[in-house]
Order: C-alpha cells, then structure tokens, then sequence
DNA sequence: GGTCGTCAAGGGGTG
DNA sequence: CACCCCTTGACGACC
C-alpha cells in the first residue's frame, strides 16, 4: 500500500500565512471592507505560495485552513468574497488539479450539527456552507469537509440521533462532502461506524483521539471497516502525538510525531491492502512531517517513493 | 519592536 | 450555576 503524508495550513519553511484576519470589533470600528479584501487578497497569494511549496516538496496532501476568509460566517458581516477574486481562485484551482493535490477542510470547534440549540445548528450550516463554497471556488472535485459528531447533551443515544435528523435535512450537495471523525472525549470509532453505516458517509480516523477515547476496541478489528466507509475514494487518517504522556497533557498535541508509535500504528494496520493518505496534526506542521519522514527512513526499511510517500 | 491579553463563535468537566 | 478548561493562531492595545 502508497501511504501518503499531509500537514495542515501552515508551512513552517515560508514565513507566512494563509490565516490573517481581522478581529470583527476592529472591523466595526472602522466598518472596513477594503481591508478584509486585502487580508483575502493576502491570504490567496500566500495559499498560492503555499500549494507551489508543496508541489516543490512533493507533498500531496493538504488541508486548508478555515480562517481564508476573514469573518464569513459571521451574522453581522455580510460581503462579497467571491467575484473580486474568481480569476485567483480559478487559478489556484487549476494548480489544484494540475498536480493532483488531495486538499481537504476542517470546521473548527464551533461546527455542531447536533447542538440542542436551534440557532447553533443554523450557524453551523451556515459554516459548512462557507466550506463547501470555497472547496467549490478552488474546483476541488473531492470535497471532503471533516465534521466532529458534536456535542453529548441528553447522552450518546440521543446525541447521536439528533446528529443523524440534522445531518438528514441538510442540503444534498453538503451532505455528500461530510466525513466524520472520532473524537478524543464522547464518540469514539464505534459510534462513528454506527453514524457512517446510518448515513452512508466516510470516517477519519484520528488515532490520537482513538487513544484517547476507546472501548478497548482494537484498531486492526475496526480499520477494515472504517476504510470500506470511502468507497472507492482515498482513506484519511489523521495522526499527532501527545504533549506529554502524563494525563493531564495527553489530549494536547505535541510539535512534533513520536516515530515509534506511528511505526507501531502501521505495524498494526499492515495487513490492509489500501492506498491511504495521513494528515500530520503537529505544531511544527511541514517541519514535523520532515522530520518524521526522516526518522522513518533511518529505524524502518519502508521504500520511499518520494519526501512525503512510501510504499509499506 | 516586543509582549501579552483577547478574540464571534461551543461545549465538557468540576465543585 | 459559576468558573475554568480545551484549541488556534493572529490581532492589536499597550508599553
């Protein structure tokens, strides 16, 4: 199987970033709009340099960061962050597709399609379709959006059939990009199965959060499954390591990839005959996903095909 | 020019 | 119920 790594939004080799924004009580100060054009104008140029970077680097795996554009699911702001830019996003696209990069998206915390409260759920599809809108402008033909299942309210049951009656009345064109992801505290990869099997939607597995959150369910007695959940479509895992091994810190993540484990997780996984892809979640972004490859490279006799794969 | 509290937004956990 | 925690990088007020 070709294992291909991937980091998230920031690369630690340029100087820059795709997240600038602007803080929504400075932007009522001023009610300026050209300025949150420029930040878009900024952000574009930067997420072009970004992608060239990767390609340099072959790195074929990416996730965008969710801040591109600054304050667009905000309820009091309201402007057009697409006709000023469609050459730039068509032409980010196109590099897109040109080199084949897998790029995906992920809501961050405030994304609850399960939320007890009315106006939660409302913002929350108004998140999702910002995501889909700018998977849809940069002409990603696999749009996948990562969604947590959410919060625990009235328990795991009802949780999730709440998030199961929301996910239902969502627009056909959302619904077909969502993929869910265990997390580290409620819903562990049981329930996603269960959630995936109802829905006939994806999983991420995130093996830090499965660490975190089991019920001493083996991974190598659910992967099967989880894998089977993409179809004919490229299985993402994602994999950081903890802060430290003490409790209190295990949850955060660390800057960098504890080789040995990762090692340890494929050694448990071998017997899988799928291509899949790895989102590195470290602090030190591109740089730890170097340095693991490097690591890797010195303690295993994985064949790599290029910086960021290898063939197990 | 550097430091540090704050940020639109949710929710879990503790006492 | 009050409070603190997570997480996130970047802003921007202030020195």
């Amino acid at each position: 199987m070709i294992i291909r790594l991937g980091y998230v939004a920031i690369s630690m080799a340029l100087n820059n970033t795709t997240s600038s924004t602007m803080k929504y009580t400075n932007f009522i100060k001023n009610s300026n709009y050209d300025k949150l054009l420029e930040i878009i104008k900024n952000n574009l140029d930067v997420l072009e340099e970004v992608l060239k970077y990767n390609i340099k680097n072959n790195i074929h795996f990416y996730r965008l960061t969710s801040k591109l554009i600054p304050l667009a699911t905000h309820k009091d702001v309201d402007y057009d962050y697409i006709t000023p830019f469609l050459d730039k996003y068509n032409f980010i696209g196109n590099i897109i597709n040109e080199n084949f990069l897998r790029v995906d998206i992920h809501p961050d915390q405030f994304a609850v399609l399960n939320s007890v409260n009315k106006e939660v759920v409302k913002n929350t599809i108004n998140i999702l379709k910002y995501h889909y809108t700018i998977l849809n402008l940069l002409k990603i033909k696999d749009k996948i959006i990562i969604l947590h299942v959410g919060g625990n309210n009235f328990g795991k049951e009802k949780s999730i059939t709440r998030f199961i009656n929301n996910f239902n009345n969502l627009p056909e064109y959302l619904k077909n990009c969502i993929a869910i992801e265990n997390d580290d505290k409620i819903f562990n990869i049981i329930d996603c199965l269960y959630i995936s099997k109802k829905l006939n939607i994806p999983i991420v597995l995130d093996y830090h959060h499965y660490l975190c959150n089991n019920d001493g369910e083996l991974i190598e007695n659910v992967i099967v499954d989880v894998f089977s959940t993409w179809k004919n479509k490229t299985p993402k895992i994602h994999f950081s390591s903890p802060k430290s091994k003490l409790k209190c810190e295990f949850r955060s993540h660390h800057d960098y990839i504890d080789v040995d484990v990762f090692i340890d997780f494929l050694k448990k996984i071998r017997f899988i005959d799928t291509n899949f892809d790895i989102m590195i979640e470290a602090k030190a972004k591109d740089d730890a996903l170097f340095r693991l490859v490097r690591q890797l490279k010195y303690k295993t006799n994985y064949i790599f095909i290029d910086d960021s794969s290898f063939i197990l």
